[in-house]
DNA sequence: GCCAACGTTGGC
DNA sequence: GCCAACGTTGGC
C-alpha cells in the first residue's frame, strides 16, 4: 500500500497550555483529542489537505512561561470537518459554515511522548541549524510544517528522554 | 499588560 | 483589488 512507502511528515502543534496543555491531553481518554478550534486558512489548509495518519507532531506551548515544545503526538485520524464549527455554544461556531460547506478542519492526535523537560523557544532560539523554521520566521501561524531536518536536529540536540 | 507582527474585513 | 481599520497572536 502506498501509504506504507510515503514518509511521515512532521509538523507543529500550538496550544495555549491554560485552555489544552500537553498535561490536559494525557489525562483525558485513550490520550486521544480531537484539535479543534484552528480558524486561520493557511493552518486550516495543512489540516485538510497535508496532515496524514501516522505524522507525528511536536506539541509546543504558547502564551506560556515559558513557551516550548512539550512533547510529541501522532496523527490518528487525517482532516475531517471541525465539529466546534457547527456549535452555536462553541466559543468555535462559525455561521458562515455549513455541513454542505465546511470551513474549517481538524485532525485526531494522540500522546506519543510528554518530554521530562520543556525545549523552550529560548534554546530553540540559539540553535543555527533552525534558523529558518516557521516557528522562529513565521511565529504566529498555530499548525506549521517541520522539516525532517529540524524534526531530526531538535530530537538529537535536546534530551527528551 | 504592552505592543509588534500579521491576518481579516469591508468600503471604495 | 487596494488598503485602512480592526482584531488576534504570542513573546516579553
Amino acid at each position: 500500500m502506498l501509504l506504507e512507502i510515503m514518509d511521515k511528515s512532521h509538523w507543529l502543534l500550538k496550544s495555549e497550555p491554560e485552555t489544552f496543555s500537553i498535561a490536559h491531553l494525557r489525562s483525558v481518554p485513550k490520550q486521544t483529542t480531537c484539535w479543534d478550534g484552528v480558524r486561520n486558512y493557511q493552518a486550516r489548509n495543512f489540516l485538510r489537505d497535508k496532515i496524514k495518519v501516522r505524522d507525528e507532531a511536536f506539541f509546543y506551548h504558547s502564551n506560556a512561561n515559558p513557551p516550548g515544545i512539550a512533547g510529541i503526538v501522532k496523527v490518528v485520524k487525517s482532516g475531517y470537518p471541525d465539529p466546534t464549527q457547527f456549535d452555536p455554544k462553541s466559543q468555535y461556531y462559525d455561521k458562515t459554515a455549513s455541513r454542505d460547506e465546511p470551513r474549517w478542519y481538524s485532525v485526531d492526535i494522540k500522546l506519543e511522548r510528554v518530554f521530562p523537560t520543556l525545549i523552550s523557544l529560548e534554546e530553540l532560539k540559539t540553535c543555527k541549524s533552525l534558523k529558518d523554521m516557521a516557528l522562529l520566521q513565521r511565529s504566529r501561524l498555530s499548525v506549521q510544517p517541520v522539516t525532517s531536518s529540524e524534526w531530526d536536529f531538535i530530537l538529537n540536540r535536546f534530551s527528551t528522554g
